[in-house]
RNA sequence: GGGCGCUUAGCUCAGCUGGGAGAGCACCUGCCUUACAAGCAGGGGGUCAUAGGUUCAAGUCCUAUAGCGCCCACCA
């Protein structure tokens, strides 16, 4: 094809220069020893289903980060991968089965049910990659992985083996957070805490020798039944004299003691506490330290009444609630009740209440391990750096104040703890394979413990389980660390820290160089995008609607580090227009570079082109753009640089200078034409490539258009995803053409405001004066841009002092003014109206100046260059002021 | 009870190390000018939440206050 299409539609593109990428390996990273390796691990998308904003936003971001680098030559590798997402995958295929079959799980074997799992896996895995694909995520597909494939089962395993014998993992029977609708615990991470509107009841438990008893309050009286102790605090006077006494649970015959014991705050309540340490994590620290009995459980696994309940067994802790408050109240051991406000525990997963439940379970021990995490992110010669700074913060306060990790799980799909039990005597071996003889008793009959692990066990492994942990692969040698984790903050406590602990433990060496934080995406009225709200957008839908890199542009840019983000249409139809206007643009740059067959007319090169001003202009305008967008990106400053390209591209490239060599490529000095063409694809690929990492699909569909770049041995087939990165050089500032360049502009703009204002139409010819003192040399220079720009037809040049002419609209410059004669009568009140808007601005800006300047602290204390700078401003505004005075009165005296 | 973020144009948001307030959308005016009406040109609109402080200089740094939002915290 010679050219563009004429309109600018992504369907059209997008997934055939997808397929071409992965024909030829554009994404494939190398174990390369002449370049640095940069690494993303893709935060594994969960199996649960498909694609939302939230990923179109983290994996755009690494897709950014990644082409940008492996553009400026590092062997930059992105392994993309899925999450088994054990809790949350389970639940839904359960509630598939259901809704589809009418299956139960119960009624299933445990290998059935994997069945089904894995069915799932199949299914929702391969929407989820074919997805990034859509999205343009430039990932080396050749490593993809996922958490339950072989190597990371075994990385799991041994990971796992490893913690026990160094005794960092360990079986125990404790309290822990209990889902009674998922049937399984949940680590604390897991439990979220929501403000509900609850009761307090106070209830009198008389004393055993018949006197009045204590009062004390709770907001869960259903437990009571699992009341083993009152504590009260030691030295409170006005429990004093029951303390050591004992008290009857009320309507029961049940006798329990008064105890003394810190965790009663006499400030509390009514300063005494139901001790009840089945139910709730504190009471069961407190029967630890009295031992006291710990398993007095009155709420079973379903969250129904046990037979301690007396004839309450079976009912719901609610029901039973409601109807065990009435019968107190009816037997006068009510006092009172208050309303308040309770932070319930809830499960995050499904959101039931959570119910504490004493259990033997396994646990990660985290102290030690915790320990060089928060070593590495300590301000002082810490190795990980958060970005945005401030979340540092929040990552230490959470692992100082971490408690050991409950990490077995009463479901079916996930990694099965590698612990097996001997039949005979109990005794529990870990290990990679079931053990032949127990050790203790020779017996050799076993069973694996039936427990999985909590899905994160894994996850925190992903950094180097995905590239080949435990075995020492050249890939985990080459590529750990990873040099960026991009991921939402809202999982810093699930996953970051425990990457960073399991990294360490595992590999000696932090994860990660840098965590990349970023926010949510919220809708339009800035709620949280949910299922259960219907407010999300499918990012595949906006792909088909408005193209991939329009989707990706619109997520990058307008956005800071760390800072949610609204998904706003008219945020995307701007993307899109962007993408239209780069198309039209580089049509206009390719229309211009060829003949009617298709060949490419001649062109300058690098030696032989004779340069313009407006040619150094566009060369310099973007060597400062190179700078600063590399600046950004080294910062992270996504945004800022996505926003910098989109002014290169628009404001620069096509609204100035495509304008300013238009006359030039329609003229007859052939050598010239060849320096046009010359710089206009030159340019057009330096933006191009700018551009790439935002928008990858359109710059490489319009680069294959564009002259072909020499190949070479990193890029043999010249597409734009492997070229280099555009670099900076001092030599190109050309500061003589970029202030004629700006000057001319200037005049151009003054010349469009006053015709616009004194409505004539752009499309006549016109002739124009300028007055300046200081403009003479330039004028050979710029005269064609303005005469081609505004239609001018002759340009007189003229000294201030001269006596002006009589008819004229003026408008004032840097330099000077300029002045346009009319043949019909201006209208001296517009005229004298727009000069007045002109003289008020100025004199509000030499009022600034003049008062900057005239403080001796400014003087003395300011930067030189600073002082100076000011004094240049200032007799600038000065000269302009005065030329629009004069203008004035000359009009006003007419 | 702790911690954090936000408050800038009608709307949604940028503004990174302090030195003349920006973008997109919306709005007003004029243009189908041979790349683009998904466009071009011009224009209006902000005491940067409030009060103090540091500084020659504060949207930017410090302190307090208010409103909104988020996170953490063992439901006496």
């Amino acid at each position: 094809m010679k050219n563009l299409a004429k309109t600018y539609s992504p369907k059209e593109f997008e997934d055939r220069i997808y397929a071409m990428w992965e024909e030829k390996g554009a994404f494939n990273a190398e174990i390369d020893k002449n370049k640095k390796p940069f690494t993303i691990v893709m935060p594994p998308p969960n199996i649960t289903g498909e694609l939302h904003m939230g990923h179109a936003l983290d994996q755009t971001l690494q897709d950014i980060l990644i082409r940008w680098k492996r553009m400026q030559g590092y062997s930059a590798l992105w392994l993309p991968g899925t999450d088994h997402a054990s809790i949350a995958t389970e639940v839904k295929v359960v509630e598939k089965l259901k809704k589809e079959k009418g299956i139960d799980k119960n009624d299933l074997t445990r290998e059935e049910f994997l069945e089904h799992a894995w069915e799932w896996k199949r299914k929702y895995g391969g929407k989820i990659t074919e997805q990034c694909r859509k999205l343009g995520d430039s990932c080396d597909w050749r490593r993809e992985r996922f958490t339950m494939d072989e190597g990371c089962n075994k990385a799991v395993n041994e990971m796992f083996i490893r913690l026990y014998n160094e005794g960092l993992v360990y079986k125990g029977n404790r309290i822990i957070n209990w889902c009674p609708s998922c049937m399984t615990t949940l680590s604390d991470a897991e439990v979220e805490h929501e403000d509900i509107e609850g009761k307090y009841w106070y209830f009198r438990y008389p004393a055993a020798d018949g006197s009045e008893g204590i009062t004390i309050a709770t907001s869960r009286p259903e437990t009571m039944f699992g009341d083993v102790a009152i504590a009260v605090a030691k030295g409170d006077e006005r429990y004093s004299h029951l303390v050591g006494k004992t008290v009857i649970l009320p309507l029961t015959d049940r006798e329990i003691p008064v105890i003394t014991d810190e965790h009663a705050d006499p400030e509390k309540g009514t300063g005494a506490v139901k001790i009840t340490p089945a139910h709730d994590m504190n009471d069961f620290e407190v029967g630890q330290r009295h031992g006291l009995d710990l398993s007095c459980t009155c709420i079973d696994e379903e969250a129904k009444m046990t037979d301690l309940a007396g004839k309450y067994e079976g009912m719901d802790r609610y029901e039973c609630r409601k109807a065990w408050v009435k019968e107190l109240e009816e037997a006068g051991y009510l006092v009172k009740t208050e309303d308040v406000v309770i932070p319930l525990g809830s499960c995050y997963r499904c959101h039931t209440a959570i119910e504490p439940k004493i259990s033997d379970q396994w646990f990660v021990a985290m102290k030690e391990l915790a320990e060089p995490a928060i070593k590495a992110a300590e301000v002082e010669g810490g190795e990980l750096i958060h970005v945005p700074k401030r979340f540092e913060k929040i990552y230490l306060k959470w692992l100082t104040e971490i408690k050991d990790w409950c990490i077995s799980r009463q479901l079916w799909w996930g990694h099965r703890i590698p612990a097996y039990y001997c039949e005979s005597c109990g005794e529990v071996f870990v290990g990679h394979e079931r053990p032949s003889v127990c050790a203790k008793c020779g017996g050799s009959e076993f069973h694996q413990d039936e427990d999985v692990l909590d899905t994160w066990f894994s996850s925190g492994l992903w950094p180097f389980s995905t590239l080949g942990w435990p075995e020492k692969t050249p890939d985990l040698e080459y590529f750990y660390p990873n040099t960026v984790m991009v991921t939402g903050y809202d999982i810093l406590f699930f996953w970051v820290v425990r990457m960073m602990f399991s990294g360490i433990f595992a590999m000696g060496e932090i994860p990660f160089i840098y965590v990349f934080l970023h926010g949510l995406v919220r809708d339009e009225k800035g709620r949280k995008m949910s299922k259960s709200l219907g407010n999300g957008i499918d990012p595949l839908e906006v792909i088909n609607e408005v193209g991939a890199d329009a989707l990706r542009f619109m997520l990058a840019t307008g956005i800071s580090p760390g800072n949610d983000m609204r998904f706003l249409r008219g945020k995307l139809e701007s993307s899109r227009n962007f993408a239209n206007k780069l198309w039209n643009a580089s049509r206009f740059t390719i229309m211009n570079l060829k003949d009617d067959n298709d060949e490419f007319l001649p062109m300058a090169d690098d030696a032989t082109a004779v340069l313009k001003d407006e040619d150094r202009w566009i060369i310099a305008k973007i060597n400062e753009g190179v700078k600063e967008i590399t600046d950004d990106l080294e910062k992270f400053e996504l945004g800022l640089a996505g926003q910098k390209v989109y002014e290169l591209i628009w404001d620069v490239y096509c609204d100035w200078y495509i304008e300013l060599v238009k006359g030039r490529l329609y003229g007859d000095d052939e050598e010239d034409k060849k320096t046009a063409r010359y710089v206009l694809q030159k340019t057009l690929k330096t933006l191009l490539r700018l551009l790439h990492p935002y928008m990858p699909f359109i710059t490489e569909e319009i680069w294959t258009y564009l002259p072909e770049e020499p190949k070479t041995a990193d890029n043999p087939d010249s597409l734009i995803i492997k070229e280099n990165w555009p670099v900076y050089y001092a030599s190109l500032e050309y500061e003589d053409s970029v202030e004629r360049v700006e000057i001319a502009k200037e005049i151009i703009k003054a010349v469009r405001n006053i015709r616009a204002e004194a409505d004539a139409p752009p499309s006549r010819h016109i002739n124009l004066i300028v007055r300046s003192d200081s403009i003479a040399e330039m004028i050979p220079f710029i005269e064609p841009y303005i005469k081609k720009l505004v239609n001018v037809d002759n340009i007189k040049v003229e000294s201030l002092n001269a006596t002006a002419a009589e008819d004229v609209i003026s408008a004032v410059f840097s330099r000077g003014e300029i002045l346009i004669p009319l043949d019909e009568l201006v209208d001296i009140g517009i005229e004298i109206e727009r000069l007045e808007k002109e003289k008020k601005k100025l004199e509000g800006e030499v009022l600034r100046v003049e008062k900057k300047l005239s403080n001796q602290g400014f003087i003395s204390k300011a930067p030189a260059e600073v002082v100076e700078e000011e004094r240049a401003k200032g007799e600038k505004y000065r000269d302009m002021l005065e030329t629009v005075m004069t203008r004035l009165n000359s009009l006003k005296s007419k």
